[in-house]
DNA sequence: CGGGCTTATACTCATCACGAGTAGTAGAAA
DNA sequence: TTTCTACTACTCGTGATGAGTATAAGCCCG
């Protein structure tokens, strides 16, 4: 079961979403491009042994950047999403990873843009976004009323499950599902058919349909794997770990069942130390390695 | 951020994971390789739009299969896992793709193979296997004494998180942390040092690594998404889905709960007709759609 | 034709996870 | 001393989940 020939050479590169979280903040690491930023990329060498060791390595030569948790994410094969400098006609297999930084990591020369910034409709920390009732949802309704009557129903159902409208709960994971429809829809920039009017900043080729890829994974990577400790410094305060959590999943949390739920899970330990707020010190506390041993999933949010 | 010159040819291949359930037994499409079987596999051609499909133009045409359900698994790039046919110093990417196919669909002249052959170790519905305490934790235990005193603790610690020793839990979705492990220590025969020594069949390549990957991924995703719909016949009674998805999990399940939660949770509906048993007749059911759009994470096994 | 087997189906009970809220405490700044 | 901010300790109600008891409905066999 092998295909013989009629082949086409195969390009092949890593792409990295390199994530942080400043100041309650998650970030994205992007390069300049010719017109649009886009994410840092590279090309394995025969020298690497494995893909993630590639993207290690470049990570590292390029952004002096030393990645702690690396996960490989997707692997993107469209016809149509090659860029300028591949030849016409070939693939380009994409192979994305998703890397997390801790706050404290050097920020090289690049620039981080804000994940929110890039999906606003995604950020529900301060309430509803208006970018959802004001343009979002109307766009929606049109173009769910175009095509025949199995198609209308078929377009409804799936702007309601992505979106979370006519009774349906806002599912934070479903990123991806959303960012593919509004490109469906026209209302991102990459697709938009008047340049400018899209909603949120604009990346090169797919490589916003990759950070929604991103984000979706680490909110449901949240809830059953400590991961948000790899975006911490070693020793912080529940509120710190509390917003950095907020800012991964884009809403708010209960203070005193976060807390519940962090403690009593074991996830961390008291360093003994405290740290100086605004209001009364808060005690910092470090990721307690144990729990692995102990708990199945260990999670820093609930599953809802 | 882009690596220059000395980029290597990249050969890329699209592997497919197709998972049937027949009675109870969850089986993989396998074709005979020179040696050991091995997955069917395909290159996408330049006429294929999406790389999802060409995996199914490959399986219809050279499998006669139409595949339902079928999502990105992983992309498998390491230097030295390149086949026979493949130029030597080249590094061969493979994106595998996991596919379902209900329980009725033709099985074509290839061979399916029962995949709790290839990992015994990972079916515990008739109790914990005996393979586990008989070959695997010796070996484990003599693997986890060499090396300095960290690497002894971290060996152990990774052996237990990954076979639920010493206090942890097994966690079924695991399952390739547990292959990579057996693979390292050298129980598996891909990588015995003799051959004809290793648990459970051997395939070609890292093939049953990508099973091992596969029955992971399905594993976890059961719980939160209705995939298991995808291996059945249009009805199916309570009891027949059950036994799928214990098929698929490894293990038992309380029927009572389970009715209680598929029905609780409106994941499926009567369709009002009995099909005979060897006991009492049994209702029908068939998936109920509009569950997506009620419940984020509609699930057909309890999360743990 | 009735006992015994098999499977289906209906409840009960205890525990725990989670959303939501009340209340009080500790330090810092004005 | 007031006031602000944030920390911390509880309580309550609901729903999910594990485990078990009880009963119903067909079938097979003597």
């Amino acid at each position: 079961m092998t295909t013989g020939a009629g082949d086409q050479p195969t390009l092949a590169t890593l792409e990295a979403i390199v994530l942080a979280v400043t100041g309650g903040t998650p970030r994205v690491l992007c390069v300049d491009g010719d017109d649009l930023p886009r994410l840092p990329a590279g090309r394995p060498s025969a020298g690497d042994r494995t893909l993630e060791l590639a993207l290690r390595r470049f990570a590292n030569e390029q952004a002096g950047l030393d990645l702690g948790y690396v996960e490989q994410l997707y692997t993107f094969g469209d016809m149509n999403r090659a860029g300028r400098d591949a030849p016409a006609g070939a693939r380009v297999l994409s192979v994305a990873y998703l890397a997390l930084v801790h706050e404290t990591a050097p920020l090289a020369g690049s620039a981080w843009s804000d994940v929110y910034d890039l999906l606003p409709w995604e950020d529900h920390r301060g309430g509803r976004p208006p970018v959802l009732d004001d343009r979002i949802v109307p766009a929606l309704a049109r173009w769910a009323a175009k095509g025949s009557r199995v198609e209308r129903r078929a377009r409804a159902e799936r702007a309601d499950i992505a979106f979370g409208l006519s009774g349906a709960a806002w599912d934070g994971v479903r990123t991806l599902e959303r960012y593919e429809l509004l490109y469906e829809v026209g209302l991102v920039g990459e697709a938009a058919a008047r340049p400018g009017t899209g909603i949120g900043l604009a990346m090169a080729i797919d490589h916003r349909r990759m950070v929604a890829t991103a984000l979706g994974r680490l909110r449901g990577k949240v809830t059953y794997r400590p991961v948000v400790f790899e975006l911490l410094p070693e020793a912080f305060t529940l509120l710190q770990l509390q917003r950095v959590v907020e800012a991964l999943l884009g809403r708010m949390l209960h203070k005193q069942n976060f807390r519940r739920l962090v403690e009593g899970a074991g996830l961390v330990e008291p360093t003994g130390e405290r740290q100086a707020t605004s209001g009364r010190p808060a005690a910092t506390f470090r990721f307690r390695r144990e729990v692995l041993r102990e708990r199945a999933r260990p999670g820093v949010a609930p599953t809802a």
